[in-house]
DNA sequence: CTGAAAGCGCTTACAG
DNA sequence: CTGAAAGCGCTTACAG
């Protein structure tokens, strides 16, 4: 049987009871018969019969759907993301609607409109920046959101995001002691939330350190790869090169390894580098690489369970995850 | 102004016009008259008004949303692919629901009630295995479905895949030119068809290079890293282990790196590793890893192009994309 | 416990 | 060119 084209009016028919009654069993109202009960199931299942969610959705104003919209899919923080809200969010029941912004605030506006369009229950969202409207008419529209990696000053929205400012320090409390004094670094945009606060933290935690900031040392990236590269190029070409470099996200890192290898040196021999997010791949270079890791998983599940609880009505709090710094150098530990 | 709550019966009242007519200049109609449609364009911005896509989606049984269902988007190839077809279908204004299967069947099957649910207007899948009838119920719905990177036999549906002989021909050329013998295998599961035609392609090219097929250097994997890190311990635990070792994904692959270190072999000197897909990360792993690349990008969007067009009723042709091997060995070349 | 009816927000023949 | 009306497939008070 064709399972599509066949409506709870057919049901009612094959079973010979009313709409209203096909309807009561199949969303499990107590009202009603174990005679209707069993003779609906049964033109349920000859009929193949599926609900269709786009006419109960008009119906109760509740989609059962959420937004999902990160920068990029490919940046494996954002997959792990993406995976783990995906799963929350079939967990509770709800599909997940993905869009990829690329970094990009026009593509977030476009799907910033296409979620309100959609009518989805809320949206999770990672932020490009404020955009040019959308952002606020989203929020003036009162559909439910968090925030997740990112924040945008000005608005009074749940967010889920991770402090670097421990993970950082660790980092270069275990640089300094293995004898670094000149560490390189590549930051975000600042623009961002995540590439300020990152920024913040590495000039904070060198003075701690015994280090004075040199700004020489410090580059600024746009998240993506190749500024990666270019960052490391310069840092690498300098006279005084530093002896370790730290980048802000993983791509960046990912275009600082291979600037690091274009220019003939090798990670732990002549230079350290260390990236951020815990990306399974940096574990298994030889040597494997340092870095500061955040749990990209709970960052997801936990969006999710944020944005179900504003469905439901609550204000929760939001939440601040941790980073940690995980030492994978070949250095003897001193 | 609210946007959501507002209906296109508040704009025809707000633009002194009949509901009809207010449809009619939304949705383009030539018999509108300028009057008509400049009060209905004010009154669209001052209301701030969306257009409810479930209502619409209701009235046209037609959502513009299509289901994509793949593995798992953490793997870096479905990733890709995920971000492909996401922008893909964005070109082509749909939306897209996405669901990860965690190479699952139950999972799968559960999406693909999901999607039939919510009318999807068609839905691209990476099939994990016939399901337990999910897969049956879907095709019998009529429902467009193409099928990327996996097919299922007995299925009559259009795919996107990719041939994996020429790829896995070159690198056991490349490999035997430069003097490995001995080339251990990790296979997928043959319950798959990337596992299967993997399989065959290895085992066919051998003998074509004049190596015998050596059952002991064989070994078989679930596409998952951990099933990769055995297979590669096994392989490399043997008395007279081999010299290379191709993986049938990156993630096995992934596992075989990891093995391969842990037992203290470097890549290069020691034994040569030669993954499925063209991860970024592989090619800046210090020396870097050869690989055979399948355009994932390629896939996604020609599986959106393939979906779209059997929506619109035609009935295209399936489509096989090359693969090649990228040799980043450091050896220098005979 | 059950049926008839209203209504969710749209689109589109049908008259005029 | 425009308005009134039907209908997409559901759910849920309202009577009975």
């Amino acid at each position: 049987m064709a399972g599509r084209g066949v409506t709870i009016r057919d049901v009612a028919a094959h079973a010979g009871v009313s709409l209203g009654t096909a309807s009561r069993v199949l969303s499990g109202h107590p009202a009603t018969s174990a005679d209707a009960r069993a003779r609906v199931t049964q033109a349920v299942t000859e009929l193949g019969y599926r609900p269709n969610a786009q006419a109960r959705s008009l119906r109760l104003t509740r989609t059962h759907a959420i937004g999902l919209l990160v920068s990029d899919v490919r940046n494996p923080f954002f997959a792990d993301v993406a995976h783990a809200a995906e799963q929350a969010a079939l967990g509770a029941d709800y599909v997940t609607l993905l869009g990829n912004a690329n970094e990009n605030v026009e593509q977030q506006d476009r799907y910033i409109e296409t979620f309100l369009m959609q009518r989805v229950d809320g949206v999770v969202l990672a932020p490009q920046g404020r955009g040019s409207g959308s952002l606020e008419a989203l929020i003036e529209s009162r559909m439910p959101v968090v925030f997740v990696d990112r924040t945008v000053e000005g608005f009074d929205v749940p967010s889920v995001t991770t402090d670097s400012r421990p993970g950082i320090e660790e980092a270069i409390a275990s640089l300094t002691a293995a004898g670094h004094s000149r560490i390189g670094y590549i930051a975000g945009p600042q623009a961002i939330s995540t590439g300020r606060q990152r920024y913040d933290a590495f000039i904070d935690a060198l003075p701690r350190h015994g280090i004075d900031v040199d700004p020489s040392l410090i580059t600024f990236g746009d998240f993506q790869e190749q500024s990666g590269v270019r960052a490391a190029q310069q840092l690498l070409a300098a006279p005084d090169r530093p002896t370790a470099i730290l980048a802000a996200d993983n791509l960046m890192a990912l275009g600082a390894l291979a600037a690091t290898r274009q220019r003939g040196l090798h990670i732990g021999s002549d230079i350290e580098v260390v990236a951020f997010d815990d990306i399974e791949w940096l574990a298994h270079f030889d040597p494997p690489i340092s870095v500061i890791a955040q749990d990209a998983g709970a960052v997801g599940r936990c969006a999710v369970e944020l944005l179900l609880s504003v469905v439901e009505g609550e204000e929760p709090e939001s939440v601040v995850l941790p980073t940690t710094f995980i030492d994978r150098s070949t250095r003897t530990k001193s």
